[in-house]
DNA sequence: CGGACAAGCTGA
DNA sequence: CAGCTTGTCCGG
């Protein structure tokens, strides 16, 4: 007999089933099957074995077994991580699971000729993976290799490898298996992956994939955001794997040229030479734009200088989501919040309007936090016409990309959102044409994205031996972000990140969930009237609600501790935007 | 989730 | 009061 959990959205509850005498060969815990449950027929998985009869009632037979599923220990990490991020096992096994019925495993991969030996290991990668603690973040600067990092890493044994986007994980697989080592890249070949590959390599996903044998995790780039899925519940592939890791005992190290202060939190930190470091960063060019015109001064001379003859150009200009600016119209600088430094809107109510911040809802008069001046103007992009003036202004095509526009123009100089960045291949120069609006995002990780935009600014470009430019048109050329990757140096930025954290209650130094959704408001009210020791609880007035816990332990017990009543809720366990 | 069943609403 | 909608419950 066997317990069942059942691949249907609403059911996160267990049913018992026997086991037919036919079938017992290949029935254990995370075996994808079939049942019969209420009169109709849906998936599951195993979860337990030998499960002792009830009394009194007549159990069902196992309709089919339908394939192959996550291993023993990825169920329980999955129970784990359910726990940790308030959301249901089925969709955790789901991501652990094949997505094709896998009926029989192929013959297990021959290893490869994994260079092994003196001098073939990353140093710093070798200490990031016999660092005591058994995990490290290691940080290696943006244009250094990463496929040297995972062989260094599969010479020790099977390795699996989490990147946060599927193009780099079948980018360095190819590389890879140009060097005869067996790879498998999830999700497509989970069988082969189950059957033994040197390398399991994939997206976020990967962090649940079968790896027999694990010898240590390596996950890429840990500070990108692709890193955590989007949909509740909302783990990060980063925590999943150095759980993963800690149970089966092997190392977890989590590389990022900027790691964020979560990730620092997390580990120890091991990091390359100051000579590679600062050779993998790419020269930045910062761009003072507070002597010019707010209303006309989109293009200085270096930018134009650069489309002209840069050889290949990629324009960034972030549209989307775009907040407006308010820029002093006596000294240029960018109006931003005294407490935490994030861009300030102006309200339209009270006299005079104040300044509110976007972030910490601080509000202030509206005065230039720098001159003092009451002339603040607000600055607007004439983001249609900018591919339209930039071609006239280069004396060349210029082409435009976005996350939807199809196939990539056939033109060196290109415009387009942040999403270019991440459609194009290399490049000679990437020009930020308004970073503002990333380096004062209202978002409590917006500092942190925008230093991993110039960090991916610095690989497409190459570091600096490539002669590669990275140009930042700003109001803000003293910002740390900025500091930071000139110097080729995140740990500025971090430090800095690490205070404003600590002032306002965020990550890593509180844990934070966001409940919404109808059934909201009854989850909310069912929370035990005296919380926890310093806990808090939050309404927006919006039908959401932030509950902050001292850590994620004590979070998630109280968000099991509360009932979950029928009817939609979404709990967003560290969320990506509070 | 989706079927079963109960409780409420409507119109001749 | 049949016939239908809407809500609540529960599954082995």
């Amino acid at each position: 007999m066997v317990r069942v959990l059942p691949d249907v959205g609403a059911i996160d509850k267990e049913f018992d089933y026997l086991v037919p005498d036919a079938l017992a060969g290949d029935v254990r815990v995370g075996t994808m099957v079939r049942i019969a449950l209420h009169g109709r027929r849906v998936g599951g998985w195993v979860t337990a074995e030998d499960v002792v009869p009830a009394e009194g009632r007549a159990l069902r037979p196992l309709a089919k077994v339908t394939g192959w599923g996550p291993a023993p220990e990825i169920v329980e990490l999955a129970a784990w991580a359910a726990w940790r991020w308030a959301g249901r096992r089925a969709s955790l096994l789901t991501t652990a699971s094949p997505e094709q019925a896998v009926r029989g495993l192929p013959p297990a991969p021959a290893p490869g000729a994994v260079p092994t030996g003196p001098g073939t290991g990353d140093p710093a990668l070798t200490e990031a993976l016999e660092h005591p603690a058994g995990r490290a973040v290691l940080r290696l600067p943006p244009a250094h290799g990463l496929g040297p990092v995972v062989l260094a890493a599969a010479a020790r044994g099977r390795v699996l490898v989490v990147t946060p986007s599927a193009p780099m994980a079948a980018e360095l697989a190819i590389g890879l298996r140009r060097g005869g080592i067996s790879v498998a890249v999830v999700p497509r070949e989970w069988a082969r992956a189950a059957a033994g590959a040197q390398v399991v390599i994939g997206a976020r996903g990967a962090a649940w994939a079968p790896c027999p044998g694990l010898a240590s995790v390596v996950v890429l780039d840990g500070h990108d955001e692709g890193l955590q899925q989007e949909q509740a519940p909302t783990w990060v592939a980063w925590v999943v794997a150095g759980e993963r890791a800690r149970r089966a005992g092997v190392p977890c190290v989590v590389v990022s040229p900027c790691p964020t202060v979560e990730l620092l939190a997390w580990a120890p930190l091991v990091v390359a030479s100051r000579s590679v470091e600062r050779a993998g960063w790419a020269a930045l060019e910062v761009i003072d734009r507070r002597r010019d015109d707010p209303r006309t001064g989109l293009y200085s001379a270096r930018l134009v200088d650069l489309v002209r003859d840069g050889g290949r150009v990629v324009c960034v200009l972030n549209r989307k989501g775009r907040a407006r600016l308010l820029v002093c119209g006596s000294c240029g600088a960018t109006a931003r919040c005294t407490r935490c430094g994030a861009a300030v809107t102006q309200r339209r109510d009270g006299d005079p309007p104040p300044l509110v911040c976007g972030r910490c809802a601080t509000t202030r008069p509206p005065l230039c936090a720098e001159c003092g001046s009451t002339r603040l103007a607000a600055l607007r992009l004439g983001v249609a016409r900018v591919r339209d003036e930039l071609e006239a202004l280069a004396g060349r095509p210029v082409g435009e990309v976005t996350a939807e526009t199809g196939p990539m123009p056939d033109a060196a100089v290109l415009v387009g959102t942040e999403a270019v960045l991440h459609r194009v291949g290399p490049v000679d120069a990437v020009v930020f044409v308004d970073f503002d609006q990333e380096l004062l995002a209202p978002r409590h990780r917006g500092a942190e994205e925008a230093l991993a935009l110039l960090a991916r600014a610095s690989r497409l470009v190459g570091g600096r031996h490539r002669h590669g430019r990275v140009l930042v048109q700003t109001r803000v050329p003293h910002h740390e972000v900025l500091l930071s990757a000139v110097n080729a140096d995140p740990a500025r930025l971090a430090a800095s990140e690490r205070g404003v954290r600590v002032a306002l209650g965020l990550p890593p130094e509180r844990a934070l969930a966001l409940v919404s959704g109808p059934a909201a408001p009854v989850f909310v009210a069912s929370l035990p009237a005296e919380l926890p020791a310093g806990c808090e609880i939050r309404g927006s007035g919006e039908g959401s609600w932030l509950l902050r816990a001292p850590d994620h332990r004590v979070l998630a017990d109280l968000l099991h501790a509360a009932v979950r009543p029928p009817g939609r809720l979404r709990i967003e366990v560290d969320p990506a935007r509070i």
